[in-house]
DNA sequence: AGAAGTACCGGGAACGCTTTCGCAACCGGT
DNA sequence: ACCGGTTGCGAAAGCGTTCCCGGTACTTCT
């Protein structure tokens, strides 16, 4: 018969509902609605996740408790020697891994740094992201990494991910598109330092790493000028990136200075998605009065002029001497190699993390942000000496 | 005076040393050891770090429980529609984003597959990851990238950083060097599905998204046969990879079929690394007699070589037909344009996702694993079309 | 009217880890 | 004998979620 769990009674029972399949019993007596417990044995769990091992596996195993094992694992002080030999055996015997979502929870940190970019076909970005993890890794660090696909919208989804990730720093390099970076503000209020490298903006008060674009831009138009040209082109970038402002100024200033006159239509403005490189190329190309140089802001936007250009039959450089900016390996193979500024790319990506970790550890809290700048060096290569024919 | 906590006698208290900087008292009557509560407030904590909202300040504010607001955030069932919009308001309002790690721990599960690639410097393996992440971010998960930069022991490492980041599956292509899968074991005995791509050994029991290696390389071969090469080299990779075996063998096949002896003079092996192209490069071109078609296990191999001819002086095609594999956005590039058999790069990418989440899905005990085999296109350009001259 | 069913919501354990606090058991110098 | 100090370890409170139970207050059948 059924007993009201409270008083006992047996009489005062009766049925109330079903809840969830089972059968609910109200007690008169005590006014008391109860369910019987459910005596099922949870039939053997067969869910194909097995068990991890963890810090209480471990401690269990020695008679030991979790925190022990705790302070084994991380060499902490308040250990013997001993006790910590054997957890270090008994981890090893169990293959046992840390749980990092468990560490994150518990020590609020993720161990984990996000980084933006806008995208990774080319390899700039890649070989920054390959020098930030040789940072990143030794200190314990791995690196989230997320696209944007040169796309406002997605850069505020990764922000998102970043965020929920709970990512301890971030790296971002914008894309062309980013009018603001407000979505980043969560980030500053959330104490979660940011750094920004190669595209970044003026108006935002955050670390940052770049290369000296104006004097890289300078250089290079510079040398078209000292190679005989005449009508420099420039590829342009989105205006809302320092970086793209800095090649323009410095493609400016090297034509003035030398005595040249700034003509505008001799300029024209890339998104930076890849197709729109090769609509610059070919609308620079159909000009009536064609120019005889083109410094391109990046390496991309030039190759794919270099590539109208040989299916236009323009001869590359006698009628038309190229300059890039980047030094990406593929403008060392496409014919003829291309002239072009060479950024420190691994380095930039080190400079940033370890600009990111000096603000992660930095406990003062007013820090002041710093802005490093690298250098850039001209690599000459066949596509600007159109002086030697 | 100093009362005893248990009986509040003060006669019988001692004291007994000092414990982390507090005094320890000993009560004689109790023979009972402790220390008195420290009233010390907290100093406001200066921590960089602000607190992030959690669903326990949503409740708060609405004056529920957490359960409900969880429940409302995930559109659960057993919720007012009244209340769920309440809960999104101020979660909107608090700027609310979960957190990833609290759930992941809660639900045993990351929402993240990791990836280990051998190098992303080329573009391969980035157009792979970008289809792989095409499907898994709109399906909620987000990929962890891993580069085990053609290194076994940094593979390894690589497999307990995603063990530690309890990720939801792995995708892996295997480096050059790596001479068995024993690694990997551990995700398979964790329960955690694995698919390998591209770069796949024999020896493992797992799906796989391959190309159809051997017909690409008798595809590639045949045609630099059709061209009129007598002695074709080949550049092969580390036979501990499945697909490098394929393409030897595609590359021997074809010449058997057609008549042609295999020259073992003319194949030498690459380890992957990029200096080692050079090499392989180097060697084959300084044979005595040396080879007039070359079919390269890769494109960056096969681009080597053109570099290396173009020094040497050797004309292409004319005395070096080359054929490369997977059509690399550089092969188009280059001078002149590498033949090679294109790969479906980012449909690689997604199906091994989908692969990987069939597996995840899979609730049989015996899941069986299923290998993908999609098809190579020969693209033809000029670095093959030796018989025209 | 009583039993059955429904709609919402709250309590609290669990996930695996760190960390603080404090106990027990020492040792050494007065 | 007493006080000061040290060493090693355990208990337990979080960290931010999810989710299982079950409770309350209804409505809807017989």
């Amino acid at each position: 018969m059924i007993k009201c769990v409270k008083c006992s009674d047996v009489d005062a029972i009766a049925k109330a509902g079903i809840i969830r399949g089972k059968q609910r019993y109200y007690c008169g007596r005590c006014d008391y609605y109860f369910t019987l417990p459910s005596l099922e044995v949870p039939l053997v769990a067969v869910s194909s996740k097995k068990h991890q091992p963890t810090i209480v596996d471990i401690a269990r195993e020695l008679q030991i408790s979790k925190s022990t094992v705790s302070r084994a694992l991380h060499g902490h002080s308040d250990i013997n020697e001993e006790t910590r030999k054997a957890v270090l055996d008994v981890a090893k015997k169990l293959d046992y891994q840390p749980n990092l979502l468990a560490y994150g929870l518990a020590k609020s940190k993720s161990l984990t740094i996000g980084i933006i970019v806008p995208e990774f076909i080319n390899s700039f970005f890649p070989y920054v992201i390959i020098g930030a993890q040789e940072i990143a890794n030794p200190a314990g660090y791995h690196v989230l990494i997320c696209q944007s696909n040169e796309s406002y919208q997605t850069e505020i989804d990764n922000t998102n991910v970043l965020m929920s990730s709970r990512v301890d720093g971030i790296l971002v390099s914008l894309t062309g598109k980013t009018p603001n970076v407000d979505h980043f503000r969560k980030f500053e209020r959330a104490g979660i330092p940011i750094v920004y490298f190669n595209r970044v903006t003026t108006d935002v008060c955050a670390s940052k790493v770049i290369v000296d674009d104006y004097d890289g831009a300078y250089k290079g138009v510079q040398h078209l000028i000292q190679n005989g040209c005449t009508r420099i082109a420039h590829i342009a970038g989105p205006q809302n990136l320092q970086i793209c402002k800095d090649r323009l100024q410095g493609y400016q200033d090297a034509l003035l200075h030398h005595g040249m006159e700034i003509n505008e239509s001799l300029i024209i403005y890339h998104d930076l998605n890849p197709e729109s490189a090769l609509h610059c190329a070919q609308h620079l190309l159909d000009l009536p009065a064609r120019p005889d140089g083109l410094f391109a802001l990046n390496d991309p936007a030039a190759i794919a002029t270099m590539q109208v250009a040989k299916e236009k039959g323009i001869r590359i450089p006698e009628e038309l001497a190229v300059v890039g900016f980047s030094n990406e390996p593929t403008s060392a193979l496409v014919e003829p190699g291309l002239t072009t500024l060479a950024q420190p790319m691994a380095e930039i990506g080190k400079t940033a993390v370890n600009l990111l970790f000096k603000q992660m550890n930095d406990v003062s809290d007013c820090f002041i942000p710093e802005t490093k700048i690298l250098k850039t060096t001209l690599i000459v290569r066949k596509s600007s000496l159109k002086k030697q024919f």
